[in-house]
RNA sequence: GGGCGUUUAGCUCAGCUGGUUCAGAGCAUCUGCCUUACAAGCAGAGGGUCGGCGGUUCGAAUCCGUCAACGCCCACCA
């Protein structure tokens, strides 16, 4: 086996065991009597690639979806993509506006041809990469939320809701983006903090009679040169005065007292509005005075409504002014806004401006700032689901890890707002409402084909003779997570065919992993679909992973250039490496600050490991060399400290800490298996080893490879078909988790009192520059030999044990518990220096002891404290004052 | 403005319902080693008054109060 390299090279497995996963069918699912394990994957942007956060999340399905296979479970991992409405129209429509072509010159038909030719191009790039990260999905599966199952499921979803007046649609203001031309729900919305400016706009007086001050204190009344009275209104927003309708007091504001009842002309505007009053307005912000326009701010829009006024809307779709404004016609409302602060300036109308922060509300997609837009668009009433979707999370039928976000869940239910699910785009699932009358009447039917359409239409009408081309579709789309939130049906046909053997099979799934930012957009409205349609939750766990951040804290993106190409990363580290390198640092729910060095620590286990099998493979094997006693304890040994980790791993998994369960394995692996039982065990150079020690490693081995095998499954796949004869088509996928024994306890404490004397040999040969090769005489004074006498002395390189009375003042000494040790030097012993360190030690034994007898003399403690406490106080006492006794003889030995 | 969370070794974090020398792990650091699986390694070592203050208790990293810093989410007063 001397042809084994020394250092693990992934690239040459990795491909290897993929391709035969996927030859033998491994990933494959289909219902059958085991129970069954489901995770429906976070369906990625169709045309996206793999981030961090992706690397992240799927290794967390995988490594859970590779456990329950491995755990007897019918495992199936079902992958998808999202068509991602307004992210993938984006960047087709800046594609096409890289080749000079606008969208608003192609029919809806040419720019969808567009459109899925740009799918179809980039289309599936990042479950290609998923596969090198080693994802163990049912790719026969692989789905997108507009193929035709999919894209059917939603349309007969929405004409369901419609019929049982859970969909409707309304005029409402809704936040518009200019640059897309569309409405987006209020989660599409973020807001950031700008440095603006607070404008002061004076609005005179019109048909001033004077009258309405009272000369109270408080009033504000600003009268300019020519005596004429006037408002004064703060606005961040001077662009919108065209639209102004009203202006807005406080009724119990005494400043503006004297305005009520007048009417104000808007300033360059000219127009004659009334002043109303409304308690919505803060007296105390700007002048107390607000300017209303209904058409272009939700809050002014309410007022609108309570007062009934009227409603100018000036702004086109692209935000530019439209005739109606009547001023500054075809101009974008950021220069109208420089422009008219000037002219406003100009005419005097402006009393001051000062700096402001505010925030803006910006669409996620475009980053341009929403425009409030008046517009007729569905929405879906979200009292209902609310309801039917709160209880099941907060009474852990479904089970949020980390818990906390079950307050966010709930808090965001109780204030819930509708949805609004239209968006005025094309590429998604185009909204079945078809309109038959005259384009005033707003008319419509909704139905899941044309063909119903016309029905239903002809119907309505009571005209018979009504033809397709009669109907006009509803130009918009839906949003993209009204196809989303079906996915853990619609994955399963659960909405065409309901009651299938698949969706009865492989509903509810086991557990979604996913970040918290959707947790509103996705998580819960699973929650609400998965009730209305199934009648069940859609899955039992819901595992929030962290942001992914680089090691500095800041959130990693291409923008900062900080965020790391994961193949790049596959191709340094492996993906054994990289899932490892993710892990180690991914506490459910707290942010992950990665770092390369995780995955470069990754990679030097799969090291590690690789040399573990170097070595093991190396051995000879003779069948009729006797089992040295070391190894019969040390098999004996590491049975128990499997079985523990085992238990402890189980546990961890069942919380969900997997981070914490690789640590264990981690270790097991590294410190216990390596360090201790290969060294306990490995036989002298050029000899043999017998085979009971043999087959106990490779049984050992074994179970370690498949404890570690859901974190790393390429590494241990190879190692696990080289360790002994496997079939073709076998797989350590399929190989069982070790089963958990009870371990040997007292064996464990046994080995654990041998390590501790092994680590005094081996600090003693460090302190005085004694090669690990020099055999050395090990002296327990006072005390028998230990246990473990054949183990101590094949890690320590130990000729003897034997036990002494006297101390020998040319010995280096060591305490392991209460026993003292001490090894015989043949040259000088640094008098001075052991005096010191037994010193040191003295006082800390003696502060230690002082501390002890400080509670035991305390009466309220030894009345008030358990039985139990205080006995380990006492025994604690003992054994300092046994220690302390040692110590003093030492140091008066060495003192002669 | 409302809510949630975090603060423990140089870094990232564990420490559950207060009590085993409880102050831990991994990484990093330092020292010595190319020892016949592995220098991507081996052996050994150092390192923290558990954010501040106050309280409850025989006993507090752990419970309560308060302050501070940081982070996130929701609302969105022009």
């Amino acid at each position: 086996m001397s042809e084994i390299a020394p250092k693990y090279t992934p690239s040459d497995v990795e491909g290897k065991w993929y391709e035969y996963w996927l030859k033998h069918n491994l990933f494959k699912s289909v219902p059958d009597a085991r129970e069954p394990y489901t995770i429906v994957i976070p369906p990625p942007n169709v045309t996206g690639i793999l981030h961090m956060g992706h690397m992240l999340n799927n290794t967390i399905q995988d490594i859970l979806v590779r456990r329950a296979r491995m755990e007897g479970k019918n495992a199936l991992w079902a992958p998808g993509t999202d068509h991602a409405s307004i992210a993938t129209e984006t960047k087709v429509i800046n594609k096409l506006a890289q080749e000079g072509i606008r969208k608003i010159d192609l029919t809806r038909e040419e720019f969808l041809k567009h459109a899925w030719e740009w799918t179809d191009k980039h289309g599936g790039i990042i479950l290609k990469q998923l596969r090198r990260l080693g994802a163990s999905c049912d790719w026969d599966r692989t789905a997108f939320t507009m193929d035709e199952t999919r894209s059917k499921s939603v349309l007969k979803v929405f004409c369901d809701l419609y019929d049982k007046g859970l969909i409707y649609r309304d005029l409402r203001m809704v936040n518009w983006d200019p640059k897309n031309r569309t409405a987006i729900s209020d989660d599409e919305v973020f807001y950031v903090e700008e440095q603006s400016k607070l404008y002061y706009l004076k609005y005179y007086v019109a048909d001033d009679d004077m009258t309405g001050a009272t000369g109270e204190e408080g009033e504000v009344i600003h009268v300019d040169s020519n005596g004429r009275r006037y408002a004064v209104v703060a606005t961040t927003r001077p662009e919108t005065i065209m639209g102004d309708t009203a202006m807005c007091i406080n009724p119990k504001d005494p400043k503006n007292a004297w305005l009520k009842g007048k009417k104000v002309i808007v300033p360059l505007v000219n127009r004659v509005i009334p002043v109303i009053e409304d308690r919505y307005v803060e007296i105390d912000f700007g002048t107390g005075c607000l300017k209303v326009t209904p058409a272009h701010d939700k809050n002014d829009y309410m007022l609108g409504k309570t007062h009934n006024l009227e409603t100018i809307d000036i702004f086109n779709e692209d935000a530019t002014v439209n005739e109606v404004a009547g001023m500054y016609v075809g101009m974008d409302r950021f220069e109208v806004r420089e422009q008219i602060v000037k002219d406003l300036e100009a005419a005097g109308l402006v009393e001051k401006i000062e700096d402001y922060t505010n925030k803006v509300g910006c669409s996620e997609r475009t980053k341009v700032p929403i425009e409030p837009r008046l517009s007729l668009q569905w929405f879906v009433n979200m009292r209902h689901f609310a309801d039917i979707s709160l209880k099941p999370v907060m009474d852990d039928l479904i089970k949020f890890v980390p818990e906390k976000y079950k307050t966010t869940y709930r808090l965001w239910l109780e204030n819930i707002q509708d949805w609004c699910i239209s968006r005025q785009l094309w590429w998604g699932h185009r909204i079945p409402a078809y309109f038959y009358g005259p384009v005033e009447d707003d008319t419509f039917v909704v139905a899941e084909t044309p063909e119903e359409a016309l029905e239903k239409a002809r119907k309505a009408s009571g005209n018979q003779s009504m033809q397709m081309s009669d109907l006009r579709q509803d130009e918009g789309a839906l949003d993209t997570w009204f196809s989303s939130w079906l996915w853990p049906i619609t994955l399963f046909d659960g909405i065409n065919n309901p009651g299938n053997e698949e969706i009865k099979y492989y509903y509810p799934t086991a557990t979604l992993v996913t970040g918290p930012d959707i947790i509103f957009f996705w998580v819960a409205r699973m929650i609400m679909a998965g009730y209305e349609y199934i009648g069940d939750k859609p899955f039992k766990n819901v595992y929030f992973t962290g942001i992914v951040r680089d090691k500095i804290g800041r959130k990693m993106s291409k923008q900062l250039g900080n965020s790391p190409d994961p193949i790049d990363l596959i191709d340094t580290y492996g993906a054994d490496g990289v899932r490892m390198g993710m892990m180690l640092s991914a506490p459910a729910g707290n942010d992950i600050m990665f770092d390369e060095k995780l995955c470069e620590q990754g990679r030097n286990f799969c090291n590690k490991i690789w040399n573990a099998f170097r070595l093991v493979k190396g051995w000879e094997v003779e069948d009729n060399v006797a089992q040295p006693e070391t190894s019969a304890i040390a098999v004996k040994w590491f049975e128990s400290k499997l079985a523990i980790a085992l238990a402890e791993t189980n546990d961890l998994f069942e919380k969900f800490r997997i981070n914490e369960a690789l640590l264990v394995v981690y270790r097991l692996f590294w410190d216990e298996f390596s360090s201790w039982y290969l060294e306990m065990v490995k036989p002298a150079y050029g000899s043999p080893i017998d085979k009971k020690t043999y087959d106990a490693t490779i049984s050992f081995f074994d179970a370690l490879l498949r404890m570690l095998h859901p974190f790393m499954p390429f590494i241990t796949e190879e190692l696990w078909q080289h360790i002994a004869d496997r079939k073709d088509g076998e797989s350590i996928m399929y190989a069982p988790m070790p089963e958990s024994k009870t371990p040997d306890m007292t064996i464990i404490g046994d080995i654990d009192f041998a390590k501790e004397i092994i680590t005094g040999i081996r600090a003693v040969r460090a302190s005085k520059n004694i090669s690990p090769k020099e055999q050395l005489k090990l002296e327990v004074i006072n005390a028998p030999v230990p246990a473990m006498d054949a183990v101590i002395k094949k890690l320590g390189n130990v000729s003897e044990i034997v036990s002494v009375t006297e101390k020998d003042p040319a010995a280096a000494s060591f305490m392991v518990g209460t026993t003292e040790f001490e090894i015989p030097l043949m040259n000088n012993i640094d008098v001075e220096g052991e005096i010191a360190r037994l010193t040191k030690d003295l006082e800390y034994q003696e502060g230690f002891l002082a501390s002890v007898m400080k509670k035991l003399s305390n009466e309220r403690f030894v009345n008030n404290a358990p039985a139990q406490v205080i006995e380990t106080e006492r025994r604690k006492q003992a054994d300092a004052e046994t220690k302390i006794k040692a110590l003093k003889e030492s140091l008066q030995a060495l003192k002669k």
